[in-house]
DNA sequence: CCACAGCATGTTTACGTAAACATGCCGTGA
DNA sequence: TCACGGCATGTTTACGTAAACATGCTGTGG
């Protein structure tokens, strides 16, 4: 049996892949009319085009897209640069990108940090300068940023999540702060003398904004301000900071920066004996699929994080497609509550 | 004010990115001579070599991946095509991809699906074809998959993750019958006389598996089979099927075909008066990092999702390494069972 | 003192595509 | 009948990189 190749291609030793030169000798045209064929442009009699398309055909062409990037100096592909996929909203964000840019004919090229430091962004950014990219996501925040973007090559736009840094870039997010004071006034408009807050880690900024929004709310009601607990986004967090808030006999409602630590805290006070919502409310943020099935189903903020995607690749599109510059500003994408039924009156 | 480019390159108009040549006019060498010290080839004398690459500093040089792809043939790019980022186990799957694939110089390209139809896989492929990717690493079933992966150019090596086309692909799975026969055993070890089942949907290949290993082992044990519930994966389906399931006296054991369900489940058999594990003792699979917070905390089988994404990553850098063809044969992660509260000994 | 080995560096070329420019043919109008 | 316009197609070239081959210099051994 003689040695054959995948591609049908007759005639002893194939070339690896079939190139324009290829389909032009068999379809007895030039590569240019090849081309021409291959990107739609007029001026190609239907004949000669079927001839070419035929012999695309019986050699399984396909463009190079190394050899178009570089004739172009465009990639058609955006870079996303964050730390996790685990959380919900990270990986519902980069999903929703990676739709919308697919629509635009952009792939997106993914690139995770797994140890969130300095170091760690610096290099990420150094391959994504060296990648094939025009155009960056960066979903982190701002001051792990403004080191790394320098190692971008000019003319790779960049569009920032999770940050404050609108005053430099174009930058997307939800509006924490918006969410955070929807949470918190709600827990006070039923009846709660104050809300205490479990955090999200310090290194995000979403965590932070809600933070400031929930100690606002309180201020601006005059309300007494309790300390807050620190979390880490995860549920064990969340339950660590549970446990200690069930030994406050005076903490009726708790904000919980996510809903993952809100599940913590429901089971802390499950297990402590206090009743949610009868003894303490709860709220969480996010509101992820689960939310709606914890026990008691989770009153919480939701964010639309497929519209956080969206508007981040209309963002960067709008800057290659005009050759823009940094485009700075903010845009808030808003938040909406929903109320479930870890939330009530205090009795 | 003159107009000014970023890159800090004097002299008016400047091109768009800085190429080996203008390194080579600054360093006053030949552009040949950057390419070795970029590409740390020896027989560069030092004084060169420092001269290339302070000329580099000074203008900012990168690589351009597309040329260096194109005279490679290849472009240190892996393609991932998967339905959805949603479910923990995708995107777990793929940070660990991303990970591993970065760890060894390769970038990831992601494709979501977002209706798992024959033609929109078909797309997809097609779209990979086109794009710059040396393998793919597809997360979807076989019967989606073959008439698709004709749309990739020879060359370009596949692996495939959620299914059971080892005789053709090269297939990468978490061992799923043997972690639902972990769950199953688990229960009946306990005493319960038969363990009823929530499916995910039959479209997932790893659901089907482990929906047949329940089934098996039932009847190796010679238990009654209990119709199982049709879920979907979501904690919304475990809910609905809950509900059906509280109805049934003599059901004392669940095995729910993931976590979510079982929160679904969880939540049901708590509406309903049914405690757990008291009445009604509840399996789940995947072992999410919130499982552990349900209410009660949920005995679940753990997947090694990272690990999984590490063998993918292994597998097709082996085959565009040996230059292999398709490198038949299944290669499982095993899963080890967590016993949590969700389950007891039927009273 | 010269030939030649060995090494640092330069020159040519090819990768696949597509813009820019060139060619050649057909039909129309003077 | 011929000049010219317009159109289908062909030829040349450049994109940035790096292998293959060429050159020229330095030092050493006969």
């Amino acid at each position: 049996m003689v040695e054959r190749g995948g591609s049908g291609v007759p005639g002893g030793r194939r070339k690896q892949r079939v190139s324009m030169a290829d389909v032009a000798q068999l379809a007895g045209v030039s590569s240019q009319t090849v081309s021409r064929v291959s990107n739609g442009h007029p001026g190609v009699i239907s004949s000669t085009r079927e001839q070419v398309l035929a012999a695309m055909r019986e050699l399984g062409y396909r463009p190079n897209s190394a050899a178009r990037a570089l004739r172009y100096g465009q990639f058609n592909t955006i870079g996303v640069i964050l730390f996790s996929l685990s959380s919900t909203g990270n990986s519902r964000t980069v999903e929703a990108i990676a739709t919308h840019a697919a629509a635009e004919g952009y792939a997106i090229t993914l690139i995770p940090i797994d140890v969130p430091t300095q170091d760690n962004v610096l290099g990420a950014f150094t391959r994504m300068g060296e990648l094939a990219v025009d155009a960056v996501i960066a979903i982190m925040e701002i001051h792990l940023l403004d080191a790394a973007t320098v190692q971008l090559p000019p003319g790779v736009h960049v569009v920032v999540v999770d940050s404050d840094a609108g005053d430099r870039y174009s930058v997307v997010d939800t509006d924490q702060a918006d969410g955070a004071r929807k949470a918190v006034r709600h827990l006070l408009g039923l009846g709660h003398r104050t809300v205490w807050h479990v955090t999200g880690p310090e290194t995000s900024f979403a965590s932070r904004r809600r933070t400031q929004a929930w100690r606002a709310v309180l201020e601006e009601a005059g309300r007494p301000v309790p300390p807050p607990l620190y979390g880490d986004w995860s549920a064990e967090s969340g339950y660590a900071a549970g446990l200690a808030l069930a030994e406050q006999p005076d903490c009726t409602a708790v904000f919980a920066s996510n809903d993952q630590m809100a599940l913590g805290l429901l089971r802390a006070f499950r297990e402590r004996g206090r009743s949610v919502p009868e003894d303490v409310s709860v709220v969480g943020f996010d509101d992820i699929p689960d939310a709606a099935f914890f026990v008691p189903p989770l009153t919480t903020v939701h964010q639309d994080f497929a519209e956080v995607g969206r508007r981040c690749v209309q963002g960067v599109l709008h800057q290659i497609r005009t050759r823009g510059g940094p485009h700075p500003g903010t845009d808030l994408v808003p938040t909406s509550l929903v109320v479930r039924s870890s939330t009530a009156a205090p009795r």
